[in-house]
DNA sequence: ATGGTCGCGGTGCGA
């Protein structure tokens, strides 16, 4: 089973791209973020023609979250308990969706992004971490041998390696101290980084900014991340960072991240 | 320090 996750900054505009993305690397499941398409806006038709089943969990024009599997999709959750919305209730947010496909319980997450140190909305993410570590805790209690997956836009540098400059973030978000601890206290709850010990090496990010030709000049950010419980960990065999979908005209600015689990 | 580029929707905002 090889499951990617993506963000795919809109799907709408880039709906070709992830139809030629699952056939390109043969992929069963795909968590995508910042789908920027509500529900009733999902192009699902030539997915379904490939043989895949859609979830989708959008209810505006910015954040958005879906889950394509052609190994079932059972028990679809929109959001978690708790999850915490932001501002304006008009701007509902959608930024998680839970489903089982093939027995692995996969989680799609779009993190807030904090947008900047001192502004409300990182009071909000940290806020919105909590809530999911909280839940993600009571899922290995109900079931520590369930094959848990928390895949998606973290929207944070563990690591000060994870960017490509840490001393141009010293005043951003994505790199402080509760923002790390946030996410060390999901993996604290049993979930393990699934694709760093299988990529060794420095080619580990995983978004690039539009600005500036960051690409190119491979100015990047690791921020993208699938997470496993005990049991999804022990089945993973493989991992990789589809880059050549980062490249091009018309590319997102996030790249896949792909795992291969044995049967 | 600033500005640079996208997508959305039809203006500026969020990333």
């Amino acid at each position: 089973m090889r499951i990617a996750t993506w963000n795919v900054n809109s799907v709408r505009s880039r709906i070709d791209r992830v139809e030629a993305f699952l056939q390109r690397q043969d992929v069963d499941v795909l968590a995508l973020q910042e789908t920027k398409a509500r529900d009733d806006q999902w192009p699902t038709m030539g997915l379904q023609a490939l043989g895949y089943e859609v979830a989708t969990y959008g209810l505006n024009q910015w954040n958005g979250v879906a889950i394509v599997s052609r190994v079932g999709i059972e028990d679809v959750q929109q959001g978690f308990d708790g999850m915490p919305g932001y501002g304006d209730p008009v701007a509902a947010e959608a930024r998680a969706i839970g489903a089982t496909c093939d027995g692995v319980r996969v989680w799609s997450l779009y993190v807030p992004n904090g947008r900047a140190v001192g502004d409300p909305h990182l009071d909000y993410k940290l806020a919105w971490l909590e809530a999911l570590r909280t839940n993600a805790a009571g899922w290995l209690a109900d079931d520590p041998d369930r094959a848990v997956a928390l895949t998606g836009d973290w929207n944070i540098a563990p690591l000060d390696e994870d960017v490509f400059d840490i001393a141009q973030f010293a005043k951003s978000t994505h790199v402080t101290p509760p923002e790390r601890a946030a996410f060390q206290a999901v993996v604290d709850a049993g979930y393990a980084d699934v694709v760093r010990p299988l990529l060794p090496g420095p080619e580990v990010y995983t978004y690039w900014d539009y600005y500036r030709q960051r690409f190119e000049r491979n100015r990047g950010m690791r921020i993208d991340f699938v997470l496993g419980s005990p049991a999804f960990a022990a089945r993973v065999t493989g991992a990789r960072i589809d880059r050549d979908e980062r490249a091009g005209t018309g590319a997102s600015d996030h790249a896949p991240v792909i795992v291969d689990l044995s049967d």
